[in-house]
DNA sequence: AACAAGGAAGGGA
DNA sequence: TCCCTTCCTTGTT
């Protein structure tokens, strides 16, 4: 179901204009107005056209997800078929489909699981989820994202921009070999489909036998997502043109992702009365956040948690996955994976969401406004005056927008390095370039293409995409201009200050932070 | 061409 | 003064 969700772009305005929707076996477009304008969602996936066996291509890439819609209802044979039916309209929709097909996954990879070479925290987690999603829960109705969605929704990141140096591969070419570790996903449908079956077998006298993909026609039929979101179908035409074209309209989808997150974590902010830095939470407030997020996910309480937690934000958001999961073997991955998101959506807020944690209640989330402008933050547009307009917080999205403060957050890690939380002010940010690469760094699920650890132990990382990270840079410091000679200057200099040192065998667009830097 | 290395000048806080 | 940013040259991959 969650790649259901890539298919629909976020958008703000109301799709009034005609759909692509297919009509049955004949799979002619048609230009209708609906009453509804998500009641074309389901129909845009034409179940019928799946064999109710097993055969059938149901393990795809995540980023191809689009592409299972085209490849289910488009087989060789049915293209014979409609061209000799002189379809002109559909064979010209679909002339270069054949050229986008989908291409199995490499035999070296079992069929349900693609092995990460580095999996994420994010990805091991879903990776849970998936092994132990309980299939009736895919018909309900309010199809409210958790973790597991989030982290799905997060590993669709697309892969470098096509300006970039890096060996990245293109969206085209992640199809025919392993995928990035990062950005490499999967929806297991057939599994699901099985886990179905299965449940069908058992309870053979059960009226609740659901025939013909009932359970994904229910999920395609849940329109609840794309309502609360005002989302629309993804134009087919845009895959027309390549996939590359296609490449920025995920980022809204990640946005949209973080945004839940950003929401989710807003109420339990408001709840608990922490801030949404972790990295500000006392003792206490971590030991309550543990328990509500055990509570949220539905995970086995912890004995003795304030022993086994007896660290403060700023010390837990330094602990490993390997870490927690020692800790609380059952509930580790869950809640490392979790505070990672937390991580990551309160280290893309603008400075003035970021405030010290004396009214911890009136911490927000970006507006939908400001997630907006992270979206141009985030993107690769050339058009740098755009960044240098400063923005007031819309005070009618539904979060309460709090007084502008230009704080930055300064707190002391465990090991005694200061660290900045990576605050932006209107004329750029105070954050050090050393701080704000380990930003990257701790956020390989969303930066993990553009920079990397190499050896995390010793420091050495590697920055895979020089351009984005870069530009990244530039953005954050509200420096257009910024690009890598000059970053790899500022770099350099850190040589001298013992920030940073040459790696012992000299490689490329590698580095090493000195101790305890990387600590 | 991209990157590495480093000198020099200058700006902003 | 610090921390870059910008520009530059020279050398390497």
């Amino acid at each position: 179901m969650e790649y259901e969700k890539m298919l629909y772009m976020a958008n703000s305005e109301m799709p009034h204009s005609p759909h692509l929707k297919h009509t049955g076996p004949e799979q002619q477009f048609v230009s209708q107005s609906q009453p509804d304008p998500y009641s074309a969602y389901a129909d845009n996936f034409d179940l019928s056209l799946l064999p109710q066996d097993s055969g059938i291509p149901t393990t795809v890439y995540q980023y191809n997800a689009p592409q299972i819609k085209i490849e289910c209802v488009w087989d060789q044979e049915q293209q014979q078929q409609q061209q000799s039916q002189g379809q002109q309209q559909l064979t010209t929709r679909y002339s270069t489909s054949s050229s986008h097909q989908l291409i199995p996954p490499p035999p070296a990879y079992p069929h349900s699981v693609y092995p990460s070479p580095q999996s994420s925290p994010l990805q091991s987690e879903f990776l849970k989820f998936n092994t132990s999603y309980d299939c009736t829960s895919l018909s309900s109705p309010c199809p409210s994202l958790d973790a597991a969605s989030i982290k799905q929704e997060l590993h669709i990141l697309p892969p470098s921009p096509p300006e970039s140096n890096c060996e990245t591969p293109s969206p085209r070419s992640v199809k025919a070999e392993p995928l990035d570790a990062e950005i490499e996903g999967f929806v297991d449908l057939n599994s699901l489909l099985q886990q179905q079956q299965q449940q069908q077998h058992q309870l053979p006298d059960t009226t609740d036998i659901k025939p013909d993909h009932q359970l994904l026609r229910e999920c395609l039929e849940d329109t609840t997502f794309q309502k609360k979101h005002n989302l629309k179908p993804l134009a087919l035409e845009s895959f027309i043109g390549g996939l590359a074209e296609v490449r920025g309209d995920f980022e809204p989808v990640i946005s949209l992702a973080l945004e839940h997150a950003k929401r989710e974590a807003d109420a339990i902010c408001a709840e608990l009365q922490i801030s949404p830095d972790p990295n500000a939470w006392t003792s206490a407030q971590v030991h309550a956040w543990l328990r509500s997020t055990l509570a949220q996910f539905k995970l086995p309480p912890v004995n003795n948690l304030e022993l086994q937690f007896s660290e403060d934000g700023t010390a837990l958001a330094l602990l490993s996955e390997e870490e927690f999961m020692r800790r609380m073997p059952e509930s580790g991955s869950t809640l490392h994976a979790q505070l990672e998101i937390w991580k990551m959506a309160y280290a893309d807020q603008p400075t003035q969401q970021q405030q010290p944690q004396l009214e911890p209640i009136q911490q927000q989330w970006p507006t939908d406004y400001q997630l907006q402008n992270l979206d141009e933050y985030n993107e690769d547009s050339e058009d740098d005056e755009e960044m240098e307009v400063t923005t007031t917080p819309d005070v009618s999205t539904n979060t309460t927008t709090t007084t502008s403060t230009t704080t930055t957050s300064n707190n002391t890690t465990a090991s005694g390095v200061k660290r900045t939380t990576g605050g932006r002010t209107g004329g750029g940010s105070h954050i050090h370039l050393w701080q704000f690469l380990k930003e990257l760094l701790s956020t390989p699920q969303v930066n993990g293409t553009a920079i990397r650890w190499i050896d995390r132990n010793k420091g050495i990382f590697k920055i895979e995409d020089s351009v984005r990270v870069a530009k990244l840079w530039g953005r954050r410091k509200n420096r257009p201009a910024m690009n890598y000679d000059k970053l790899s200057r500022s770099i350099r200099q850190y040589y001298k200050k013992g920030i940073m040192k040459k790696t012992e065998r000299s490689q490329r667009l590698v580095y090493q932070f000195c101790h305890p830097y990387h600590q």
